[in-house]
Order: C-alpha cells, then sequence, then structure tokens
DNA sequence: AACAGTAATGAGAATGATTATCATCTTATT
DNA sequence: AATAAGATGATAATCATTCTCATTACTGTT
C-alpha cells in the first residue's frame, strides 16, 4: 500500500490540497473497500484507526477529493450517497433492489454508442453513468 | 386532453388509487410540461390551477404516480429529484453542466447491449437510467 | 341523493443527509 | 521555530423529503 499512499500524498498536493492525516484515513480506508461505502459507513471504518475523526471531515474529505477527480460519488435513489476509488475503466452498476448490494458493470461497446450519440448532439462528455436496479433471475 | 385525463383517471383506479382533484391536476401539469420539473415547481404550477394544494400532497401525489409506473423520478447528484410522465419509449438524460438544461435520448442499440449484460449475469432489469454530464462543444 | 367507511389532504412538525459556522489546531513555507 | 493559510471537530443550520393527525373528500352502497 506504501507506493499508493505516496502516489496519493502527491496527488492531493498535485491538486493544490494540504495532505492531512484525515485525508490519508480516509482515502485509504477506500482504497481497502471492497464495496461502495457510504459517508457513515466510512466514519465508523476511519474511527476504527483514528477515532478522532468527525462526520463533517469526512464529508469534506469526500467532497474535495470528488473535485479532485481521486474518488466517486455514486448517487443512489432513495439512500445516501456511496463513494469510490475513482476506476481506471469507467464503469456503471447495478443495484440488487432485493439485497442492495452494488455489482459493477462495465461494456466497451455501449460507452462508444454513448459517446459517439453524444458527441453527434455537439456535446462533449464530462460524466456518465448508468443505475441499472435489478433483480436476481430464480 | 380529454381522452388522457379519462384514461389517466382509469389507471389511477387500476392501481387501487382515489382519483382525487389533486392527483388529476399535478398529473395534467405534469403532461403539460415540456421541461422535467422538480417538486418545488411542481407546487407554484399546480397552484395557479389550485391554490389550497400542499408540498407534502405534492411529494405525496408523485411517490403514488411513481409506484403506479405512471411517472418516472430523475435522481440528479446535487439538487432535488424531477419527475416526468413514464415515456413511451424508454430514454436517458444528458444534462448539461453548464447551463443545467436536461436533455432526452436514447438508443435502442444502447439498450439491448445493456439487457444483455445484465442477463449474462443472471439478472432482469427493474428500471435502468443513464445520467451524462456533459457540457456543449463550441 | 344521502351514508358510511376509508383513503387522501393540508399544515406543520420531524427526519435524515449534507453543509455551514467558528474557534482551535495543522500543514506548508520562511 | 514562526507564520499564514488551510483543515478540523463539534455542533448548529439547511434542504429535500416524509410523517402525524385532525379534517375533508372519494367511492360503493342504500
Amino acid at each position: 500500500m506504501c507506493a499508493e499512499v505516496t502516489e496519493f500524498a502527491r496527488a492531493l498536493k498535485d491538486a493544490g490540497l494540504r495532505v492531512t492525516q484525515q485525508r490519508m484515513t480516509v482515502m485509504s480506508i477506500l482504497m481497502d473497500a471492497q464495496d461502495h461505502p457510504n459517508a457513515d459507513e466510512l466514519l465508523s471504518r476511519t474511527r476504527a484507526v483514528d477515532d478522532s475523526i468527525s462526520l463533517a471531515t469526512v464529508y469534506r474529505t469526500l467532497s474535495v477529493l470528488e473535485e479532485a477527480g481521486l474518488i466517486q460519488k455514486l448517487a443512489l435513489e432513495n439512500e445516501p450517497a456511496r463513494y469510490e476509488i475513482t476506476p481506471t475503466a469507467e464503469h456503471d452498476h447495478i443495484v440488487d433492489v432485493e439485497t442492495g448490494e452494488v455489482i459493477e458493470i462495465s461494456n466497451e461497446e455501449i460507452n462508444r454508442l454513448r459517446r459517439a450519440m453524444v458527441e453527434e448532439l455537439g456535446y462533449e462528455i464530462v460524466s456518465q453513468h448508468t443505475l441499472i436496479r435489478a433483480r436476481k433471475v430464480k
């Protein structure tokens, strides 16, 4: 993890942001997360490492990291936003409507088609995301 | 509009819901809307017709109509949800990051690809939506 | 058309996620 | 180490949305 942490500190500096304990903690927790935690979940996980961290700082850190492009916010319909490290490959999500589980999917063909369609309308994509609510077929 | 209104009243009954002034008003406003209004905007537009309608009822009506499948909720990142009449053809949205304008797009090829991908994972789609944030190319 | 039963409404309180405030503490720079 | 600008913790404030509850309005039945 050491290399990644250094890398992350550099990314913060490049964005003109200070490298703080709290930001490093939140980021490392998010790096280790296999799921897509929300702010509350991040608070409790970070508190296992540093019990002084506040909810306000978690939110502030998340929004600062998002602006810097280091993480991505996942706005869901009826629950708090979830976060993930900005993935190397652009991808979308399936939310299992029964369990709430989030599954990552990606399809280059779809991305290409979307990009072409948006370009035809005279736009350039800033960000895009597909959210599919689905249920397991028995 | 008369035929549509009758049709809508039937849809409410079919869903086991009462046909009320407020529901009819909200629905007709939404039918006439060329944009994708949020709850507040719907409140002020409905009040031009019936100034007794309350914000709570707008929200209740919206959620009831959504459950009945008559309208669709559009969850955006950092602003209140927007609503639209359930479109005959499944479609997605581009949000212009500069103006906030919402543009509808659709592409059957993409829909097909998505459905196939989700099926392969053993899921069936309940609903799906793509939100693209984009800026106009100058 | 009046009735009864029950769902829907209006007004405002309550909730829950997120953001703002401000005094204090840290980081980066000299 | 000293400084100045930024970041933090604690908590208050905000904003969208939901809930509560007394009152009102649909709907099916006489």
